[in-house]
DNA sequence: AACTTGAAAAGCGCGACCAC
DNA sequence: GTGGTCGCGCTTTTCAAGTT
């Protein structure tokens, strides 16, 4: 039997850690200040922590309210969310920036597309792009970033995502590299490669696809973004295999780089979107959602 | 000054009972 | 069977006084 849960306990708690204090959270609640007491006293219960504790003549949090208090605020936003009417919801008067995190190339490739939709649809609102890092799932969690686009991968089970479109694989070599009159498999062995990955990770699909045909590539350079990946390809031997979409992005870019085809049997990359379930039913946030998936829709 | 606690009052849920 | 009333008991609130 799940103990039963006193919702409004979980709203006082809130209250209580903004405000710091008995009695300041009372008034938020209309209550009285011992009213608000007792029900400091009750969640002290159902929690089995003093919660807050005095210090001198204040009250402090304990380390397990401050650890609830990161949790508190999304409950109580899908709860009010959940419980709030749904309005018709209109762009055109949306004020509102919107956080999007996505690697530097795709940035220069779709951001200014993008904008232009968002701009006709929603005047007044705007896009802040920022750069991709390995701690996305926080970002998304601590609300600092609004949504995430980027390769399907083991996100946290909470995080939300949806596909968005698929890419394969390519790759860019300097103009007058010796591989461009012959490439299989074999002559990609010949030559260093550059693995660009915020991660650090240096083994792909490349890597598996090699590994069936008995060969190895050498990863001689990790970067964490393709501009700096790019800038030493034009001036060395390195093969820097990159993501069809990534490429469509500098196509339009006169660089000393030449695109090569992998004769290699490799599996799509699948490009998703990814958000926090505390957006999921903002209205704004849907419209933003599917604004994307339709923009992708549309250049396919 | 702000929080806690004891006592009393008020509010509320629920079962029992009755009238229709 | 349905709807209204009553009484009991539990929970929550307020007031007043004590504590930190």
């Amino acid at each position: 039997m799940p103990q039963k849960i006193d919702f409004n306990l979980i709203y006082a708690l809130n209250l209580l850690l903004e405000e710091g204090s008995v009695g300041g959270a009372a008034e938020k609640m209309n209550l009285s200040a011992p009213a608000m007491s007792r029900i400091l006293g009750r969640i002290r219960h159902q929690f089995d922590d003093p919660i807050m504790v005095r210090a001198g003549k204040n009250l402090v949090p304990t380390p397990r309210a401050l650890a609830l208090k990161r949790q508190l605020s999304d409950i109580i936003e899908q709860a009010t969310a959940l419980i709030a009417p749904t309005e018709s919801f209109d762009p055109q008067g949306l004020e509102r920036t919107f956080t999007i995190r996505a690697n530097d190339i795709f940035i220069g490739a779709l951001a200014g597309g993008l904008l232009e939709t968002l701009r006709e649809m929603a005047p007044l609102s705007s896009l802040k792009f920022i750069a991709e890092s390995d701690t996305d799932d926080d970002a998304l969690r601590m609300g600092k970033v609004d949504l995430v686009i980027g390769s399907s991968r083991n996100w946290h089970p909470e995080i939300k995502t949806q596909s968005l479109f698929a890419s394969t694989f390519q790759a860019l070599v300097r103009r007058g590299h010796p591989i461009i009159d012959q490439v299989t498999p074999e002559t990609l062995t010949h030559y260093p490669h550059i693995s660009v990955s915020r991660r650090g990770r240096t083994q792909g699909p490349i890597d598996d696809a090699l590994r069936d045909l008995g060969l190895q590539r050498n990863v001689a350079l990790t970067l964490p973004g393709f501009h700096s990946a790019m800038m030493l390809t034009m001036k060395s031997d390195f093969i820097l295999p990159l993501p069809r979409h990534v490429l469509q992005g500098v196509s339009s870019v006169s660089l000393p780089l030449v695109e090569i085809e992998l004769p290699l049997a490799l599996e799509s990359v699948f490009i998703v979107q990814a958000w926090h379930p505390r957006l999921d039913r903002d209205p704004a946030h849907q419209w933003l959602r599917q604004t994307i998936k339709d923009f992708f829709l549309r250049r396919e």
